[in-house]
DNA sequence: GGGCTGACCTACT
DNA sequence: CAGTAGGCCAGCC
C-alpha cells in the first residue's frame, strides 16, 4: 500500500515544512548555511531546495530567513536587492559581524554557537 | 513529453 | 583566492 514514491523522506512537501522549523529553530545571533539546513531538514533534500523553501514560505510566519547564508558565509541574494540589505541588517543587529560582505561561520555558524557556550567565548 | 531556470554545494585547476 | 564544471530536483513554459 505505501506507495514508495509517497513516503516523508520523498515527500517535498513534508520536506519544506522541516526546513522552516529548522530556520525556526536557529538561535539568535547565529546563522546557518543552504547546505546545514538541508542535511537538518532531513534526507531527501538538498541546498537547492532549502532556497526554493524560503521563497515558498508564507509571509505571515515570520521566518527567520535572514539567518540563512551560503556557505561562503555571504548572502546569496543581490547586493542590489531589498533582501540583501534587510538580511545584513538583520544580522548586524543580532550581532553578526561582517568582514568584507562575509559573515564569520566559525564564530556565527551552528557548530560555533555550541562551541562558544561551551566553551565561552575564551580569549577569541 | 522536452528544455531552461534557480536565495546552492563540492571538487578541481 | 578566482574561475570553471558537474550535480541536484522542483517549478514553469
Amino acid at each position: 500500500m505505501e506507495d514508495p514514491s509517497k513516503t516523508e523522506t520523498t515527500d517535498f512537501g513534508t520536506w519544506v515544512k522541516n526546513v522552516w522549523q529548522v530556520v525556526e529553530g536557529i538561535p539568535h545571533g547565529c546563522v546557518l548555511t543552504y547546505g546545514e539546513v538541508a542535511r537538518l531538514a532531513g534526507p531527501g533534500g538538498s541546498a537547492r531546495r532549502v532556497s526554493q523553501a524560503l521563497r515558498r514560505a508564507p509571509r505571515g510566519m515570520k521566518l527567520p530567513w535572514h539567518r540563512v547564508i551560503n556557505s561562503q558565509g555571504k548572502i546569496s541574494i543581490p547586493a542590489d536587492s531589498e533582501g540583501y540589505a534587510q538580511q545584513k541588517s538583520r544580522l548586524e543587529e543580532e550581532g553578526v559581524v561582517f568582514l568584507n560582505g562575509k559573515t564569520d561561520l566559525q564564530k556565527f555558524g551552528y557548530a560555533g554557537a555550541l562551541d562558544r557556550l561551551l566553551w565561552g567565548e575564551e580569549s577569541g
